[in-house]
DNA sequence: GTCTATACCGCGATAGAC
DNA sequence: GTCTATCGCGGTATAGAC
């Protein structure tokens, strides 16, 4: 009966759902309290104000995916398979991790976030080194001739919306999006996406 | 020195930059009476309450981008020429309005909208429609054959995410992306995917 | 480590003067 | 049509008992 995370990890576990499917100004410190089972003074307890728990969960998701990444580049692959690896590595975080992304993308809309993180300037390495591999395979011949910046936007863009919009995407398909067989699908589609692009036709 | 605007008018449009900005909860009826110039309870004499003003201009919304789509869809013309005026118009409509494309990325991101707008139903006939379009010209013969879902939903995505997450990708480029160059450059792109996907290689 | 009690503020909304 | 004044609610945060 009992559960096995601690108190504090519960609270961010419960924040992480809260704030994706609201966000941060439409989640109360009561909400996330009753999702935990606690009462409201005791979170802050453990955090010192809502800002807080927010700043905690978003740098924790971040930490997560850049590490995700990195460990998918680690391999020394050739182009096409290191696009592989980091799509696949991309895909099953962001399958894994759907209110994660949730965040982030409301993140990405804001203006001036109240908490001072800037997405963009954090993203930013990672986004350029992604379109200088894609410009130095395309030199060399081995990938046809594309704008390497708008392509790794429209990837972006196009992995993103799937996970990040599915709460809408299920009334327009009229299926659950996640479902083992339409994940299986989408990435299905995002490889040949990046395959017609890329693919030098002889 | 007059405003050529009605006072509601201008309610309306400070309203709705604010809702892309911060969200519905993120905002409140005093941010808007400020950024109009008058007083809050002012506002609510031209609308019921708070909810009233975002119905409104979430609905607006929707109802200027299915006219724009409309008009777009009713020349008649052949596959690729089809694909090009929806994409032409689409492109257009985001491109003059991006506070609604954030207000719908923010609608589509919540699980339980509290003001009972269910845009994945709505926007269902103009998706079927689509995908039921793209499937009749591959079996024609004269697109190659793709996943039309996936296919709409890429390009969903891709057109989408560079609209609404414009903050974010200001950060990422260090430039901006509304620049008229830039733009230019996304389109582009956006009619490079399709044709890549869907010309046939003879 | 979790609770009760409480302080304090900003919010949406209403009533009524002008 | 716009204002001032005010209400009541729910919010975050703090202090202190257990």
């Amino acid at each position: 009966m009992e559960d096995p995370r601690s108190t504090r990890e519960q609270i961010l576990d419960e924040a992480r759902a809260l704030f994706a499917n609201q966000g941060f100004e439409g989640t109360s410190l009561n909400d996330i309290a009753a999702a935990v089972g606690v009462k409201r003074p005791s979170l802050l307890h453990y955090f010192g104000s809502k800002d807080d728990i927010y700043r905690q969960v978003l740098s924790e998701a971040v930490l997560d995916w850049t590490e995700r990444v990195e460990n998918a580049r680690r391999v020394e692959l050739n182009g096409w398979a290191l696009v592989d690896e980091v799509l696949r590595a991309s895909f099953d975080f962001f399958r894994e991790n759907p209110d994660i992304i949730r965040i982030v993308r409301r993140e990405a809309l804001t203006e001036h976030s109240p908490l001072g993180i800037d997405l963009g300037t954090t993203l930013r390495p990672y986004y350029n080194r992604a379109t200088a591999f894609f410009r130095r395979e395309m030199e060399a011949g081995r990938f046809k001739t594309q704008d390497p910046e708008h392509l790794v936007l429209t990837g972006y863009g196009a992995l993103l919306t799937y996970f990040s919009d599915h709460v809408m995407l299920r009334g327009l398909l009229g299926t659950d999006p996640f479902a083992e067989d339409r994940l299986e699908a989408r990435y299905d589609h995002l490889v040949t996406l990046f395959r017609e692009m890329l693919e030098p036709t002889p």
